[in-house]
DNA sequence: ATACTCATGTAAGCTGTTACATGATTCT
DNA sequence: AGAATCATGTAACAGCTTACATGAGTAT
């Protein structure tokens, strides 16, 4: 059997763990809670859950609202399995990053004072909006969806830990302090406060 | 004159920033440095420094070291103008996160206890992977490049967050003493120490 | 001699986004 | 009546990675 696409174990992890969804709720889902660290646009959810049925790792059911077509999928033992496989892999998961944001930090030595210092705004600013975001998606606390829980914390965390560094160094700048301790003292390394 | 792509951005401000490159050495100045939050392959930079050439942000300067052909490029004028246009633009820079290790933190809840451990004893080891990587390219800290040790600072400080989060939450699951603080308290939500 | 680094590029292919198209149902 | 939401899908395109292809210079 292929191999899987990340997505294909978002939506296999999606229908598991909230139980049997039609496309349409899986990506109402992913845009509260996975989005901040894993996305998916319609435009890859419906023609994978495809996929995954000719695959066998996932059922669908034909459940119309009136004359609305609607389609509910669910796992299968198949499914379960190669879930649980891919869980239990160890092999190097896949880490991207891209933060234009930070990009710009990094070249803001092409830039006056009271420009570099406004960039470094921009980027806690646009950290403040998805922190927000976060924050309003706030999960139902269920036993069985600890790990639910425990991702979202992270995310205010993670967050939470760039905003305030992003203040950390607005002031250093401000008050031109910089370089930031570079003579091994770890005043800005260490998470500030 | 069309919209620029991250790449170019990226390209404009390496050479702007460390002085006139090729392509083979902007790579290797990527991989040491940008690559943490902005990655760029070969594949990627070599098509885009035509491109930026012929549209008169860079210019080229063909000094092959003995028949080994060899192209050097520089910031025009007009580059410079796009690159200062871009890092003053307040439009929403892109931020995009795909984090493997916490989607199956984030269905952690389909494993048995033990299981549940592993996958974030799997996410820390790879953040402990990539925050070496960083340590490994500690920049020559210059005045005139501050900006390049203060995210290079960001680098260890946030990755080192996310180390000491899944510490938290590792003895946590150990010690059954999940839910960690659903109601209201901040021993997770804010940095663990 | 051999291996490594320098150096430039191309082509195939995958992933993912945006925008569009379509239409039913429910809410106000 | 009109707007929002439910629901499914497609097509065009942008972006990026991998692998390949090529070869010269340098260090061991």
């Amino acid at each position: 059997m292929a191999e899987l696409s990340g997505t294909a174990h978002l939506l296999l992890g999606m229908i598991r763990v909230k139980g049997r969804r039609t496309g349409y709720e899986i990506k109402r889902l992913v845009e509260l809670s996975t989005r901040f660290f894993w996305a998916a646009s319609p435009g890859q959810i419906y023609p994978e859950l495809e996929r995954l049925e000719s695959a066998g790792l996932l059922t669908r059911s034909e459940e119309p609202h009136g004359r609305r077509a609607r389609n509910v999928y669910s796992v299968t033992d198949q499914g379960e399995h190669a879930l649980h496989e891919w869980l239990a892999e160890s092999s190097a998961p896949t880490f991207e990053l891209r933060n234009e944001a930070l990009l710009k930090v990094f070249f803001a030595d092409a830039l006056a004072a009271e420009q570099q210092i406004e960039v470094v705004r921009a980027m806690r600013a646009q950290h403040e909006a998805i922190l927000d975001g976060i924050r309003k998606a706030t999960p139902a606390y269920r036993p069985d969806r600890k790990f639910g829980y425990i991702t979202w914390l992270y995310g205010l965390g993670m967050h939470g830990w760039v905003i305030d560094w992003c203040k950390h160094v607005e002031r250093d700048l401000a008050e031109g302090r910089v370089p930031l301790a570079p003579e091994g003292s770890d005043s800005v390394a260490a998470p500030p406060r």
